[in-house]
DNA sequence: GCCGTTTTCGGCCCGACTGTTTTCAGTCG
């Protein structure tokens, strides 16, 4: 079993046991521990061997023995004892929003309802009002949870939240009253796919800021509002949560909201050792003390010993460490990019023309653009044959020297790595480019190993420059091949080759995840958009988020780099 | 079940909103 396939057993625990009641910290502790797990960036099966695993703050003893067994032999007894206890139906019914543990138990008990279809005609029937503790709304509730249901259980990219969330953030601010206003969550902290939109506001007239937020306008459920307070569902299906606070309590808001919630639980818990309870109002002494001036996030993360953390890194993954040693580095910014490299054009499955895309990047200041349209095996996608490949080296060369655009253009390809892991175009062919994107786009049912072995054989082609979107995943549509990442990335550093970011919306690959850890042992990374047509070389701003949430800075990343030294870095071969 | 510069026992992050009940439990983030 793998970590993942663990932590959500663990995961399971903690629901099972908060449905058999009892102690709520133990099921928080199952909660926790698979939280950590899935935290770890170390392998594994390393980590069982050297018995480290406790070394990890949730994991004690008795979880460090659970995942062991879980590792070795698939099974753990108490789980399979538990879950036999526990009928299925209530983890269906406690995925409603509104149905917990608890009514979920009565609903059970009482009304003896095994499955959702169960459930709405039971409040169809009006047997629910009936129960203690339920009543007429609480019924018309659970209907709407079922109608909602599909809805609300989906993400959103990150890329199309931006485009809902920004209007409303303008709007928000133009209220009469309001100071600030802010996208929090995990929209702030630039996560690829987003759950729901949080927007804090501060305004000492909440309830004007309030009274638009649930109007008809913009909401098309209102789920919860109150004071401070509410909860609607947009137009689109998107749930969007609304905090007002006084402009005095705005920065302790704005982390607050920001999260994560393990990184909030951290700073708590940092902050009672410090003598002050900390929530999302401000400090409160525990004894008599001079409370600390916060005005920004800065103020309050100094308060707590911690230099600045910028909110991509708030995930709870050594940031906060790191800040108390003031070794949070100084992460890549939009601006520092110079150029990129993945970019298609009408050759192959691209929208616009070379000299159009020429021209964008010229308007967005940049000193280079590559082109890599597709190789002859991806005919699905019009791939090059090398004849036109070289073509197209030549068209590329002459509008170079007819100095029409500020924006030098390098000639490349991105060539498709063969299911033997050979490249689609003879050593001969490749030589002529300017670099090579090695990619893979077809027998994506490998096995692991097969997989691996293939891409490292590409990796180890002298051809190759970097390697394209490394596992092949389509955020919320489909799982990327299966590959062993870590040999991917060893690879990649032993022969010298950068791995990309793809900053297509739907890719965001390779995952910010393994870059910490990838640029510590010396990876390279590039920042690349992926573009088809013009207006999609804006992702690079995605692509630096990606980046930034993965810990680079301006010096791991390849286009940070002015034209010379692009220049030098890829003749050095 | 986890964890410890007050603790190996006794805490466990903290608060808002809703609905039902009449002071609070359940749910959510």
């Amino acid at each position: 079993m793998d970590k993942k396939e663990i932590a959500h057993i663990l995961e399971e625990i903690s629901i099972l046991l908060e449905i058999k009641g009892g102690d709520p910290f133990r099921a928080r502790a199952y909660r926790n521990g698979a939280r950590a797990l899935l935290g770890i960036d170390e392998d594994l099966a390393q980590l069982i061997k050297d018995e480290k695993l406790t070394d990890y703050e949730g994991i004690g003893d008795h979880l460090a023995q659970s995942i062991t067994q879980l590792f070795k032999k698939g099974k753990l007894p108490y789980y399979e004892k538990l879950k036999k206890s526990i009928p299925p139906a209530l983890f269906e019914l406690i995925q409603l929003q509104g149905v917990g543990p608890k009514k979920a138990k009565v609903l059970y008990q009482k009304l003896k309802i095994r499955s959702i279809e169960d459930l709405k005609e039971a409040a169809e029937k009006g047997k629910i009002s009936k129960l203690k503790g339920f009543g007429p709304k609480t019924e018309k509730n659970i209907l709407a949870s079922i109608e909602n249901k599909k809805s609300n259980q989906e993400r959103t990219l990150w890329w199309d939240a931006e485009q809902i969330a920004e209007p409303i953030l303008k709007q928000l601010k133009k209220i009469k009253g309001v100071k600030e206003a802010e996208i929090c969550g995990s929209f702030r902290r630039k996560l690829e796919t987003v759950g729901d939109l949080d927007f804090l506001v501060s305004s000492n007239q909440p309830k004007a800021v309030t009274e638009w937020f649930t109007s008809e306008k913009l909401a098309a459920q209102v789920l919860a509002k109150g004071e401070t307070k509410s909860s609607i569902v947009l137009k689109n299906g998107i749930q969007a949560d609304l905090r007002v606070v006084t402009p005095e309590e705005f920065a302790y808001a704005l982390i607050y909201f920001t999260g994560s919630k393990e990184h909030n639980i951290k700073l708590r818990n940092l902050s009672l050792k410090k003598g002050y309870s900390l929530s999302e109002y401000g400090f409160e002494p525990k004894k008599k003390k001079a409370l600390p001036i916060v005005k920004k996030e800065e103020d309050l993360y100094r308060t707590l010993g911690l230099s600045f953390i910028p909110p991509e890194l708030r995930e709870n993954r050594g940031e906060i460490e790191a800040a108390a040693k003031d070794k949070i580095p100084k992460l890549i910014e939009p601006g520092d990019i110079k150029g990129t490299f993945h970019n298609h054009t009408t050759s192959s499955d691209g929208r616009n023309t070379l000299k159009e895309m020429v021209q964008a990047a010229d308007e967005l200041g940049w000193e280079y653009i590559g082109i890599t349209d597709h190789s002859k095996s991806s005919f699905q996608a019009h791939g090059l044959s090398e004849e036109q490949l070289l073509e197209q080296i030549e068209t590329i060369a002459k509008l170079n020297a007819s100095k029409k655009f500020k924006t030098h253009v390098f000639a490349g390809t991105e060539c498709d790595i063969l299911p033997n892991g050979s490249l689609d175009f003879s050593q001969k062919v490749l030589k002529q480019l300017d670099f090579v994107i090695a990619s893979v786009h077809s027998s994506f049912q490998q096995d692991e190993k097969t997989m691996t072995r293939r891409i490292i054989k590409a990796i180890e082609n002298p051809m190759t420059t970097m390697l394209g979107h490394a596992t092949g995943r389509l955020l919320l549509q489909r799982k990327g091949y299966a590959v062993n990442l870590e040999k991917v990335i060893d690879a990649a550093i032993a022969n010298e080759k950068i791995i990309e970011i793809n900053a297509n919306p739907l890719r965001l690959d390779m995952d910010w995840r393994f870059w910490h850890k990838a640029i510590q042992k010396g990876l390279l990374c590039c920042i690349n958009c992926d573009a088809h047509t013009v207006d999609q070389l804006e992702f690079y701003r995605l692509g630096v988020n990606i980046a930034r949430k993965g810990w680079l800075t301006k010096e791991d990343v390849i286009n940070t780099l002015a034209l010379k030294d692009v220049l030098k870095f890829l003749r050095r071969k």
